[in-house]
This record gives C-alpha cells, structure tokens and sequence, in this order.
DNA sequence: TGTACATCAGTGAACGCGCGTTCACTGATGTAC
DNA sequence: TGTACATCAGTGAACGCGCGTTCACTGATGTAC
C-alpha cells in the first residue's frame, strides 16, 4: 500500500510518543518492543526502519518527554504572580502521583537510565533547565538562591518517588502534602 | 556430600546478601538469578531449595537492607551531638553516590517496585523509619517539625537519584553540595 | 489510454539469547543394625 | 566392626517464553513510455 507523504513521519512520531509514556510508567528495561508495537497496530519487524535499536528510541523518547515538559512548565510559569507556587503545586499533585506516564521523567526514568549506564547530556540538561526555572522563580530577597533551588529540585523528584513507591496512601499523602507546603512557604520567606 | 550444621543457612544469607546488592546496582529486572548464583560458585538450579521465586528473594533482600542500613543509622545517631548532621553528610557523601550496592535502597529500589506493583510494607516501614529518625534529630525549637523532616527525606532521596544519573561531575557535585549544606543549616535553624 | 516497472512502509517468520522455573539425579556423610 | 540405607544441599539439563534484531517479502500507489 502506498502511504500519505508524511505518513512516515507520523507513525514515528507515534512510536515515540507510546514509547515515552511506557518508559516512564513500566520502566525501560521492561517495555518490549513487540508489545509496544502492537499496541499502536503494527508488527514488530517494521520498527527498525523507524529507529536504529532499542536504545536509539529510548534516547528519542526521553528527549520528546523532555521537550513536552519543558514546553508545558514554560506555561505555567508564564502566568502571572506566583508561579513557582504554581509549579510546586503541580508537580506536587496527586495528579502527577498517579500518572507518570505523562509525568516528568527524572523520578521514573533518571534511576534506570545511571543503571544502565545510559546517562546522557538530556538529563543533565533537564536538571539544568528545572535548576534555572526555579532559580528564576524565587524572590531576589531570597539569600542562596543556588543552594535553595538544588533542594527544592531534589525534594521535588524525591517526593514523587516517595510518594509513588509508598504503600499506605496516608503515608503517601503526607509526603506530597508536606513537601508543598513547605517548599511553596520557601517561594516567599524573605526574613531569612 | 554433607555439609556442616548450618552450612545452608549461610548459602541463604550469602544468596541474599549478593542480591541485595546487585538488586541495588542494576536494578531488579535487570539481575539474572543465574548470573547471581554463578558469582557465588553455585548453580541456578538449587536456587529453589532457599527460595519460593524471584520475587521472595526480592523481599528478603529488601528486607536484609533496610535491617542493615537502620543499624547503621541507628549507629550514627547514637552518636555525640549533631548526630543529623552527621547521617545528612553521610547520606550525601560521595562516597554513598558511589556505591549503591551498599546504600539506601529508597533511591535505587523504590522506583522499580513501584513500577512492578511490588510495593511492600517494607518501603513503607524504611520511609516512616527515616522520618522518625529525621524528627528525633531536630532542635525542638523548630516548628512544623512534621513538614520539614518530610521535606528533608524527600530531599536526600532525590539529591541521591539526582546526582548519580547527572553526566558532568560538577553538576553532580554541586547537587549533593547545595543540598547538604541547605540541609545541615535547617537542623540549626532556631529562628522561625 | 494502457501496460510495465519502481517505490517503500509495513509484514511476519526466524535468529540466538537469557530469563524464571522444574526436576531427576549425585554423592558425601550420618544412622541403624 | 562392617554393611545397608536415609538424608539433603547442591548439580545440571531441560521447559517454555519473551526479548532485541534481521531479512526476504508484500502490495498499493506513483511514474515512465
């Protein structure tokens, strides 16, 4: 059968996209390729004119999940005052708890990607592009500015993975609850 | 042949104790029963005498380290004054981002078994451990002593996973820096 | 206008491999008589 | 004391399965003449 000019393009961009979501919720090691495939209605054997190996779409995929949020944290911190708090609240959200398929990938993917030995620049530069945005975000009255945006970065992501591996939901709502609170009073002390 | 008295209960031990760090390196998934047992001049088939599955071995490994650690930490703090700022620079030292095998599981395993939907009591039990420990360590002075040993578990988890997924050294450096300093100044922090 | 050929996204069978798990067996030692 | 048997931690071959990857092929359409 003869495809649309930009078919190509569009099953690609499929792949990627059902890609960085099963990464993200199943982890990479334990999304196959075969049912990946399938679950988009393709066979298994057509991937490899799409991507070079396994790894190749695991890089993509990252990247596409990296532009997404970064595209989509860019908006919440246009808005007007407040947007830091805005941003806490979001990632802090049971929302982002019970979705990590459209989550950010640093609490779901980062631990696998050092494990296995696939850190790349993406990840550095997401971390970079959060530190900034935050930093960005603080008032100037704020002292340390560079010290307080590493630990709400790190709280941030350490409280998801918390909060996602927790068993007991009380308990797991105290992490995200607490961390908010407390990171979003941070976002206007200024008597320190 | 026959073999000493308790012979099997240190094979036992010896199998949990290889798992239990390899689980922690690479992953869970990503640790083969066979290469385990080979590492510790065994084969895979008597595997089963000492274990139900894979996934009872993933408890009991779980288990031994989060035993191990809580010694250890209970270690630390027994000691003289500022025992949290003691466990806050232990926790992120370098010498810890190194070496996973031997570490906290919650940055390494937490994730995984979320994914796996093999979240125990266990995780749990390590997280309100910590937290207990965290609350036990500060001034009595500080107020909303709850929120802020959240906010201080939730940092140090992340700062871990941050910083060993992170490519460039100084990046790296400069997250298990800012947050331990920033960390280290709370359990002072008398005035707020 | 009609026929022959080129294109190429996707097909589906096959590859070797390592996985978790099972099981009949080994063989050194302890026990019974 | 010597022989027959029981014990049982560990062996090693085999099971079915899903993995990542390869590759000869299909077949609907566009192009050439």
């Amino acid at each position: 059968m003869r495809y649309s000019e930009d078919h190509k393009a569009q099953t690609h961009q499929r792949i990627i996209n059902e890609a960085s979501a099963r990464f993200r919720r199943d982890g990479i090691g334990a999304t196959g390729l075969q049912p990946l495939m399938k679950a988009l209605g393709l066979t298994h054997g057509g991937f490899y004119a799409h991507f070079k190996s396994k790894d190749d779409l695991v890089e993509k995929s990252l990247r596409q999940a990296v532009d997404t949020l970064a595209t989509h944290c860019d908006g919440l911190f246009g808005q007007a005052d407040e947007p830091l708090a805005g941003f806490i609240d979001h990632y802090l959200s049971a929302a982002h708890r019970a979705s990590p398929a459209q989550g950010c990938p640093l609490p779901t993917m980062s631990a696998e990607l050092g494990q296995r030995g696939q850190a790349s620049a993406i990840t550095d530069e997401v971390i970079n592009n959060r530190l900034r945005a935050i930093e960005k975000g603080l008032p100037d009255t704020q002292a340390q500015i560079s010290e307080l945006s590493t630990v709400m970065l790190s709280a941030l992501v350490g409280a998801i993975v918390l909060s996602r591996s927790a068993l007991d939901p009380a308990l797991s709502d105290r992490i995200l609850d607490d961390t908010r609170e407390w990171l979003k009073q941070q976002t206007k002390d200024q008597s320190r």
